[in-house]
DNA sequence: CGCATGAATTGATGCACGTCAGCGTCAGAC
DNA sequence: GTCTGACGCTGACGTGCATCAATTCATGCG
């Protein structure tokens, strides 16, 4: 279970971003990510801040997290990593990690060596532009998240948390309508809104006392009043799914 | 003034990250740059957030800043771009760009459309290593910004992004010693760090009252006590050294 | 020179957060 | 069955920061 390729072909159900988009649609990139191919159950710490590194990471099924921590314990979740995700968490002296990565779920995930990552996009400028446009689009949403970080009330950032994660999702048929299961503590998801888990709590109570969010047992989310969320979270929804969604 | 290639041929004092260094060490390179060149007064804002956009920029001299704002007027700068960053500001539909470029003095930048750079790129992969490594520092330093935004101290994000812009300048060799100019105002700091205007300034004389700073003239800051500095901010030195800065 | 403008400063006030501390619930271990 | 540890929830309390409103200061300009 700890190592080897697990699957043998990517079933189709798998193909991160729908069938025929995405890198997931060249067939060069599917066998390059079944010779890499791992599982993991959820907990496992994959990579800590501050390790060595030579590899790049790509997302096949489950959730991740990407945080970094100071000194005096704090912790920011950085981003969020679904299905069909890049990982690449390489600083500037292209050896040392910078960030923890974390398993919310059991994931199911391709870990490849730097070197053959890159000769598979040197031999293929299509590929090549489909991971920049995952790349990009990550991009995209951490600057979303940065100015509900730097401004932006609690109720702001934890609407504009929960909507992303609701469009990625449905993009990536992982939803049921307006449901979707967060695999996060209110923890977890303070430390990825900044926010302390008392507070989480207490601003998702408010979200559902006034009618915009149902929660049940362990952070099983239903939107019941989009308009009021996005309004709350000051989301134009189309500009959003734009900036956040690879369109290839 | 408004058009056109203003210099021919870039003098060796401008190479952005030093000679020998960075992209810049290339012919190719060079040629490019200097074929779409273009200088901009401050103030002049280059390009809005939400425009379309081809076209990828390289920036030569002076300071440019990436910000995103909300519905309600609220602004927060994502990024600080020093000489030497790119800037490649296309969300994931790949044709609208997703921030505001504004300069905070004048600058000089090549503007290069999309297809040429990417011509460039695939023809020359070491200069695509380079370029990947300078995207990487910017993203790392994203990263460690965010930290600070989320959790951490007005003062403690305040220390961390005058420590940050210090040595990214140093590097660039535009630091005389501990001095440095920052070309913002406090309500720009402020919009970078998340905090007030008024926020801004009463932290910074708490930091001055304390020997850690010195602050003249409109944003002219010496760096008394660098030690109190990182402390403050949180910041390992070396580790951040090795994060942000593009080592070739 | 006086005036206008835009930035930095300072004080007063209020609130949205964090922190602490306690309680209830649930799941797993044994 | 009890015990234990996570997790969610809630109330009380303190505080760090935003906000509003003056005042000062620097700069440019008629």
């Amino acid at each position: 279970m700890m190592q080897g390729a697990v699957c043998h072909g990517v079933p189709a159900a798998l193909l991160p971003t729908g069938v025929g988009r995405g890198p997931y649609a060249y067939q060069t990139f599917r066998d390059l990510i079944d010779a890499y191919r791992f599982d993991r159950p959820a907990g496992f710490t994959v990579k800590l801040e501050g390790e060595a590194t030579a590899t790049v990471y790509y997302l096949v099924s489950g959730w991740l997290v990407l945080s970094k921590s100071t000194a005096n314990g704090h912790r920011q979740i950085v981003d969020v990593v679904l299905p069909g995700g890049i990982l690449d968490p390489v600083s500037a002296d292209a050896c040392t990690s910078i960030v923890e990565i974390e398993p919310l779920t059991d994931v199911s995930f391709a870990a490849v060596p730097r070197e053959d990552w890159h000769r598979m996009l040197s031999e293929n400028p299509s590929i090549t532009r489909e991971i920049d446009i995952i790349n990009r689009a990550a991009i995209a949403r951490m600057f979303e998240r940065m100015l509900r970080l730097g401004k932006g009330s609690a109720e702001s950032i934890i609407a504009f948390a929960i909507y992303e994660l609701h469009l990625r999702s449905t993009v990536l048929g992982m939803t049921d309508g307006y449901r979707l299961r967060i695999p996060m503590t209110q923890q977890q998801l303070g430390d990825f809104c900044g926010l302390s888990a008392v507070h989480v709590c207490r601003t998702l109570r408010r979200l559902k006392r006034h009618g915009v969010l149902e929660v049940t047992d362990h952070m099983d989310i239903r939107i019941r009043d989009i308009d009021a969320l996005t309004e709350i979270a000051g989301i134009d929804p189309d500009a959003l799914r734009q900036e956040i969604i690879p369109a290839a």
